[in-house]
DNA sequence: CCCCTATTGTTGACTACGCAACTAAATATA
DNA sequence: TATATTTAGTTGCGTAGTCAACAATAGGGG
């Protein structure tokens, strides 16, 4: 195994630097205007994007940056604040939907522009067309890579 | 201002998540081998690239992802743990250095060849030496263009 | 020199999250 | 069909992190 080097060290760096300073932007903007931080929205928006915007919790975990009881506690809160709701499956009694409410919604539309001008501001603007694509193409290989990789773990 | 294009959103969750996936797997990693998480490496290797091993906590704070009163308290923790020390600064009475210990150094050559492994594998092996290159090259630009937006914050 | 403002770092109160152990239901095995 | 294994989600407990308020010091004007 090969030492990693120098450059990809800095550019490593800038990689963990740039996510954090960008996640941190958008996330202060969104709290400025009191909405709903990221992980949050996140769900909202898996949930709103799913047929009947409902998805099981073990669906909704995969979407998100949580952990499965990381995901639990997040929907329970959501739950209580009412921009989701929860129900139990019948095909399978373990198991849990998270449905998207109307105030779910409402929640959602609001805090979508800031996050979209966050979006396009922080991360697309400054690239160029090239810069895009390249970095589209280069995420996407890491990100197949570290698919890849988690499936070997689960197979363990 | 434009609206963000699918093709942006699609990016920018390839960001957010491959990101999420790869810190992930190396902190893994690191827990595995009982080394130190992620945020403590940040500091040490900080203080280790620093002028006598020694900064002042707001210069730290730069250097991580941590607000200044979560480095207090890592630093703190670390200190308790005797993997670096604090200083209070003489030449400014309310200023503090953190100063890396030998068991610091220790830790971190410990920690670093599970880390740069983690580096290699997930981040810097999977790409091409162009998509390398070319992932710099954004990472670059949306780095600088936060920083200006943080130096423009400041002078509020 | 004294006061006013800015800066450095700490602290109290709180929250979000992770891990690991758990319950309950589903599925495979025998 | 009885038992073992796997899977879905929850929960107890601990920790690390944030924000806002704070103390202490520094650095100007007047």
């Amino acid at each position: 195994m090969e030492r990693v080097s120098e450059h990809e060290l800095a550019i490593w760096r800038y990689f963990v630097k740039t996510h954090a300073l960008i996640i941190e932007q958008i996330e202060l903007d969104l709290a400025n205007q009191k909405r709903v931080p990221l992980t949050t929205y996140d769900v909202l928006i898996a949930l709103y994007e799913a047929p009947e915007q409902r998805l099981r919790l073990g669906e909704l975990v995969h979407k998100t940056v949580l952990s499965k009881s990381g995901l639990s506690r997040l929907v329970d809160r959501l739950a209580r604040e009412g921009l989701l709701r929860k129900e139990k499956s019948h095909e399978d009694g373990r198991g849990a939907y998270a449905v998207l409410t109307d105030d779910g919604e409402r929640e959602l539309r609001k805090a979508w522009p800031i996050y979209a001008k966050g979006i396009k501001n922080y991360f697309a603007a400054p690239l160029s067309i090239d810069q895009r694509n390249s970095l589209q193409q280069a995420l996407y290989s890491l990100y197949e890579s570290m698919k890849q990789l988690g499936q070997e773990d689960e197979a363990t």
